[in-house]
DNA sequence: CTTGACCTTCCCATGACTGGAAGGTTCATC
DNA sequence: GATGAACCTTCCAGTCATGGGAAGGTCAAG
């Protein structure tokens, strides 16, 4: 199998591929005898892991590690449940932090008419952070609770 | 003023500001016989206010139109209204998406015992993502890009 | 034999930075 | 006046995961 067509089969682009065996990621793959890189059943099924690795927000480092650990028959759950969930508590934190910017604009937003008129809210904010608005209200307070995860994503 | 100083008083870092005006994010400070550049109050508040736009997320771009959205006195609010909407609805997609990775991972780590066997429902869905754990449960997207706010950045 | 759809390697660009080298300036202290 | 630190200057490189494209080799169909 080919490079294009193991992209095909795994939804891994064929410049991703041949990055990801750059980086080490994944073993240099067999070539045929006009050097195209040839790809076996095995090496698809690495790069669909990685496909949903990557899905799951994971970076290539930590995928490496997760490959690791799933080629290696013994492993303890142990340390694939700590990666899982040291990248959760990561996401929480960005998934926070994002949430206070997105507070704080729609409150930003709301106190702004949007017209012809010059007067604006938020660039006031902007140029004073301390001087307007949001006065009295918590700066990086707690985001409003997560909803749930909803429909399946359309690939961007 | 000098650089230093100006990075003091806004929270700037000198290579972020000179990074700033090589893309022409602020104009080209005035310079001194030595050739050290020389920022005004105006530059200061410039700065500061690139400052608190980059904390809420929005992309130099973005701050390039919101910049000269401030300096235009008669803007019509409409249009910074705008662009704070749009960066709103980025800001909760991205949200949304990060929220059903942590959501999934957590729902599978819940399943792994974590301990010193190898059977790991983790890595079984990385492996195979419709053969259990999940089952039935929406499919994701590909991950957003991490977002970067300045001070609280948080870097995995 | 040509066409076009593959493949190969290689370098460049992205965004928003950070780090560092090599060298000039300022200023306090000896 | 010399020294040294703490600044400043420009320029170059790297980050991360990925896309774009050039220049050239390979392959199958017509």
């Amino acid at each position: 199998m080919n490079i294009g067509q193991a992209s095909k089969a795994t939804g891994v682009s064929t410049k991703m591929i041949r990055y990801y065996e750059s980086v080490g990621l994944i073993r240099p793959a067999d070539r045929t005898d006009s050097n195209y890189r040839d790809f076996g059943e095995r090496d698809v099924r690495e790069l669909q892991f990685i496909r949903r690795a990557r899905d799951l927000g994971f970076s290539v480092e930590e995928i490496g590690h997760l490959l690791s650990l799933w080629r290696d028959r013994v492993r303890p759950s142990r340390e694939v449940k700590a990666i899982a969930r040291k990248h959760v508590a990561n996401l929480d934190a960005r998934i926070a932090e994002m949430q206070a910017m997105a507070d704080t604009l729609r409150t930003l937003a709301e106190c702004c008419a949007g017209d012809e008129r010059p007067d604006c809210p938020i660039l006031k904010d902007l140029a004073d952070p301390d001087g307007g608005t949001l006065r009295g209200r918590p700066r990086l307070g707690r985001p409003p609770k997560a909803v749930s995860s909803g429909e399946a994503k359309v690939r961007s």
